[in-house]
DNA sequence: AAAAATACTTTGCTATCCGATGTATATTGT
DNA sequence: ACAATATACATCGGATAGCAAAGTATTTTT
């Protein structure tokens, strides 16, 4: 039953979705690189690979969305933090009430 | 505003829906492609362009989810109509299904 | 007769996912 | 002790697909 058509379509759909699924995580607390490929897996059930999200990460920060800031671990190797700035809280709003939108009439 | 970065996401948003939008449309009714372009901005507020919509009929026709079919018209230019195969309706059940369980996790 | 609308197609540009590969450190198993 | 695995970040190349633009052709409107 095209599973591979579906599986492809996952993954435009994550095209999409990527970004406000970071958002949304890093709204409630800030997440490192690898932590968030792991968050989004539980709360989303969607696995992203390490080449996905890295240079996600790198474009939103650059955007002004996201800002990094790296930390030395007392054991183990250094994090890259990630916050979400006043900007991104405001995009991440204007994404929630747009993908709503339109999701809901999907359901009609 | 990054109104920007928001138009390109409703782009890639948009990438992962259009097919869903279609499939919806078709379950309706058959339509011709243009005619659908029109549909499309009524039913969901999109504009999708000819460079998008006319290639995607083609992979979905090719993919055995759309079923084509020229007619020709008492006047006017043929239509190429589309119509959605069985194959294409369980597809868009799946569609329905996890677009819906992710709408649910975004608005919790 | 010119312009606009209808109707489909193709081309080139761009964004981004994803697997693979690379670098480096820390922990775990045997 | 040492190999394997896990942690953590980064980059590259291939593939997909939206979109603007340009192309073809017919019909309707001005």
């Amino acid at each position: 039953m095209k599973v591979e058509f579906i599986e492809n379509w996952h993954s435009q759909f994550r095209k999409g979705l990527l970004p406000m699924f970071v958002f949304i995580i890093l709204e409630k607390k800030k997440c490192y690189g690898y932590e968030l490929i792991q968050d989004i897996k539980v709360e989303f059930d969607i696995d992203v690979g390490e080449g996905t999200l890295y240079p996600l990460l790198v474009r939103l920060a650059k955007e002004g969305l996201l800002s990094p800031q790296w930390e030395e671990q007392p054991s183990g190797i250094p994090r890259k933090y990630y916050s979400i700035s006043s900007e991104g809280k405001s995009v991440l709003a204007s994404m929630k009430t747009y993908a709503g939108s339109i999701l809901k009439k999907i359901n009609e």
